[in-house]
DNA sequence: CAGTGAATAT
DNA sequence: AATATTCACT
């Protein structure tokens, strides 16, 4: 409100201005010999590629600097590349409108240099796309050397064609789409891969979900545990261990999947749940048993002591729960044939209740993919051969055992 | 360990 | 909505 300190005031002029590029590339384009335009813009090259070097440390901080900084070499370059294959008008069209769009619009001067542009500047979305546009192909840019030429080589002819036709809206649009694709493959660079995997992380996290949720409803249900969720952690792990700062959404992400970090969810398919039945049988009934008898019975590979504790739970549960309500004799005597119907072939095929063994059943050691204790499910697939247990999870449901209870 | 119940995730 | 998994207790 009172007096401004001149370095704030509007009129501030330091005593170095940096030329910007549009400026500098207006004093070129006024220079009419070529040879002085060329090296001019070589010279101007040279400080950005300077610079970029002194910033180079700082990329991952910087990258807007890194961005424009390439943008401007690419330009420049290109634009002296031209200067010197044609020889002839000043190809400046494609960058100069680039800045002060009002300035340009009115000014004679500048309608000299870019008469056949103007049209494009006058439409502030044309100089938005083609920011963008420049932008994003300069990402792919300061990746590496190795790309530049080529790119620049696109860029140009890329210009080339289009520079014809509306421009605008052309380039716009197609360029400022390759550079997406560019950036996917920027992405991969080994160096930055390892020092700034977020991006990649976050979609990968989420993704191994997808992946794992894919192999339980696609794959053979059994194996659909351990085997995958494995993998996740993995990732987790790499993931968290990058420092770089996350966004508020992704840091509750994280923190839930590091915390909670669930394994995959057994899929309790109907050969696994008459394994547990038979050994439920063979141990007494579901109020004898206990989990790490039935686990040991049961002998599937992979299998816990909490996934038998949790079915056990729900067993006794769906057990306990269904004389009570049943109170029509009809329901009563469906009580019985449910609880028969448990241990007959019906639902399982043979009936391994009174077997002594679960020689009842003629497999052998059921084997999951999920190696929980790190055991190494060779077999993997064994599961293969049961049917059953490639169907769907065994539901309680469909089932209506009764309390049969400790049937047996 | 085993049992349970409740909270949560799928 | 049904199931599975986890957690906190006992």
């Amino acid at each position: 409100m009172g007096s401004v300190p001149p370095e704030l005031s509007l009129d501030f002029r330091p005593t170095f201005v940096p030329k910007t590029i549009c400026t500098f590339l207006k004093e070129v384009s006024l220079i009419g010999n070529v040879p002085d335009k060329v090296s001019k813009l070589d010279a101007f090259v040279k400080r950005l590629e300077e610079e970029m070097r002194k910033i180079d440390a700082f990329k991952r901080e910087l990258p807007l600097c890194m961005l424009l900084l390439n943008d401007a070499i690419v330009a420049l370059k290109e634009e002296s590349v031209q200067c010197m294959s044609r020889n002839v008008e000043p190809v400046l069209e494609e960058f100069i409108p680039l800045k002060n769009k009002k300035e340009n619009n009115r000014s004679e001067e500048d309608g000299a240099l870019i008469t056949n542009k103007k049209e494009k500047d006058s439409n502030n979305n044309c100089n938005n796309n083609k920011d963008k546009k420049n932008w994003m192909s300069s990402v792919q840019l300061w990746n590496t050397d190795d790309d530049y030429s080529s790119i620049s080589h696109k860029l140009d002819s890329k210009r080339k064609d289009g520079d014809s036709s509306q421009g605008c809206k052309n380039r716009g649009t197609a360029t400022a789409f390759m550079p997406f694709k560019m950036n996917l493959g920027f992405a991969v660079r080994k160096e930055e891969k390892e020092e700034i995997p977020v991006h990649g992380l976050t979609l990968l996290t989420p993704g191994i979900k997808n992946l794992k949720e894919e192999s339980c409803s696609t794959g053979s249900r059994t194996s659909c545990s351990r085997a995958v969720s494995s993998s996740a952690p993995n990732a987790q792990s790499t993931f968290r261990s990058v420092p770089q700062p996350l966004s508020h959404h992704q840091q509750q992400q994280q923190q839930q999947q590091q915390q909670t970090a669930r394994k995959q969810r057994r899929c309790w398919s109907p050969e696994l749940h008459r394994r547990f039945v038979n050994a439920l049988q063979q141990l007494g009934g579901s109020q004898v048993a206990t989990p790490k008898q039935i686990r040991e019975l049961m002998q599937v590979d992979g299998l816990t002591n909490d996934e038998v504790k949790s079915h056990l739970q729900k067993y006794r549960l769906h057990t306990r729960r269904l004389p009570a309500s049943t109170t029509s004799p009809a329901n009563q005597s469906v009580v019985v044939l449910g609880s028969g119907l448990w241990m007959s072939q019906d639902q399982y095929g043979e009936s391994s209740k009174g077997s002594s063994s679960q020689s009842g059943s003629p497999q052998g050691p059921l084997q999951l993919a999920t190696n929980t204790g790190g055991t190494s499910n060779p077999g993997g697939d064994s599961m293969e051969d049961d049917e059953d247990a490639k169907s769907e999870s065994y539901s309680w449901k469909s089932h209506i055992h009764k309390p049969g209870k400790d049937d047996v």
